[in-house]
DNA sequence: GTCTATATTGTGATAGAC
DNA sequence: GTCTATCACAATATAGAC
């Protein structure tokens, strides 16, 4: 697959509605055609830049992967300390909720995996592989400066922060009165926390970030 | 809409063929074909029970409802320990996904919920009410009974648990290496107890739920 | 209740002109 | 890059016989 950097302006425009109509809609839930409606020309340009709805898709998911790792190098760089940085990827996923009521597009494509060609389920694959090993980084380091619970292991609280955050943006789409991710977010990470580290912060906050290859 | 409990023998393999359709691949990711594939039928037969796919699928979800009443039901009268409650309801979303890797239908449909007719999407949004007016209450009593945190008002305890348990299924499905809806459950739950509780049990277990209507 | 046959529309995709 | 025209097929849905 073509890299995203290398695209024409004419088929990140066309990525950019296509992204849009996947978060509301999911895989099976949009056409060419609605693609085409947006951008403003018609299908078969749609398919000039994009020959098959797979292709399209996995693009779509692999700049999604890609804006996220920015998201989350933009945290790194906000603060050191690990609890304010995980308070704030929950923020990634208010501000995307809020934005018209959008799911995440992992969660979305993750929700119609087994409707996915093999293409894009390697994406979508890869995009929760990044969320997981950030957050396992995050509460390594919030364990090690003794204010996480320890009982379970790193990965485990990484992954019911993201399984949370998930589930938040699909319950609160139906369900008008529940909390929005950015409160969900806030709720688990008081649970990660020892009684003894209210208020605390962590002693130790310069520590690199593992390699992204695995 | 007729109550699935009127349905004809043939009508109820049809909604049990859309249930199973529709917790692997979603609203817009099977066809009557497929239904009629699955009970062995044509598919005029499968219009002549459902004449729309609204009204299957309503039927479906109405049912999945019901059973899921009957399920926490059964669960209160396996213990009276809200803790041990909770844990069980996690076993729920467990044995779904063990079977098959299906999605909670609940779940499936949330995510889908904008390509979902109205009728649809009222189906869904009660099951998501079942479900957190059960959960609050839970939660409740064992705030009572001085098991959990008191930090979080109980309505949003429930829904953490049941985001986390529907974000575990959509994060679970595209991630092998991801924990089960299970230990997700006794994760965010462990979060929930208070240190001074672990190993008590709730002293108050009678107290009756409130009565379902609003 | 089930079937064959058919209508209608939508959808992913291609050919070839400009 | 974009278009018109078109294809092949799948999907929801209906008519009417058995």
């Amino acid at each position: 697959m073509r890299h995203f950097s290398e695209l024409s302006p004419s088929a990140l425009r066309v990525v950019d509605a296509a992204e849009d109509l996947l978060q509301h809609r999911g895989y099976n839930g949009f056409s060419y055609d609605d693609v085409a409606a947006l951008v403003g020309i018609k299908k078969p340009s749609i398919h000039h830049h994009f020959p098959r709805k797979e292709d399209l898709v996995a693009s779509v998911t692999q700049r999604y992967s890609f804006r996220l790792r920015a998201k989350l190098l933009e945290i790194e760089g906000r603060t050191g300390d690990p609890y304010e940085r995980l308070v704030a990827y929950g923020g990634l996923f208010e501000e995307i909720f809020a934005s018209g009521g959008k799911l995440c597009l992992g969660g979305m494509l993750g929700a119609q995996s087994e409707s996915l060609p093999e293409s894009v389920k390697a994406e979508v694959k890869e995009f929760f592989r990044i969320n997981v090993r950030w957050l396992r980084a995050m509460v390594t380091e919030g364990q090690e400066a003794g204010i996480f619970r320890t009982d379970s292991p790193a990965e485990c609280l990484a992954e019911v922060l993201l399984c949370a955050l998930e589930g938040s943006m699909v319950v609160g789409r139906t369900l008008r009165c529940a909390r929005g991710p950015a409160e969900v977010g806030r709720t688990v990470l008081a649970g990660f926390r020892l009684p003894a580290a209210e208020g605390k912060r962590s002693a130790r906050v310069t520590r690199e970030l593992e390699p992204e290859s695995p």
